[in-house]
DNA sequence: CCACTGACTACTT
DNA sequence: CAAGTAGCCAGTG
């Protein structure tokens, strides 16, 4: 049974649109755990195939990919490229026009 | 139940 | 700005 955090969470996930992403730690907070953001990861890695979720959406408080690069890094990016989310030369993310606030 | 892990974050050097 | 550290908490065995 998964925790009433961990459904929201899910939840939430499933509702960021295309060309917009959100933190670990925006989606832990407004499922509850302002300080669940590792939380997240544990679900993208145990439920994204299962759930089918926009894991890809999913990047941490800097703007940037997580992942280590050939371990997904280049596929998030290039997904979300594809979805309009423009990177710049650190390979980050304007969190201030992209981040989706889920309201 | 205990120990370990992790796609994190904020703070300190 | 980069590297190190402590706090965080649910999933898994």
């Amino acid at each position: 049974m998964l925790t009433p955090f961990t459904q929201k969470a899910l939840h939430m996930i499933k509702n960021i649109p295309e060309g917009r992403v959100m933190t670990y730690g925006s989606i832990a907070a407004f499922a509850g755990k302002p300080n669940g953001a590792r939380q997240i990861s544990r679900l993208l890695h145990s439920m994204s195939k299962k759930h089918d979720l926009p894991w890809h959406r999913v990047v941490n408080s800097k703007g940037k990919i997580s992942l280590r690069p050939s371990h997904g890094y280049e596929l998030q990016k290039a997904l979300l490229e594809s979805e309009g989310i423009e990177f710049s030369k650190s390979d980050t993310i304007n969190l201030t026009f992209f981040l989706w606030s889920s309201l």
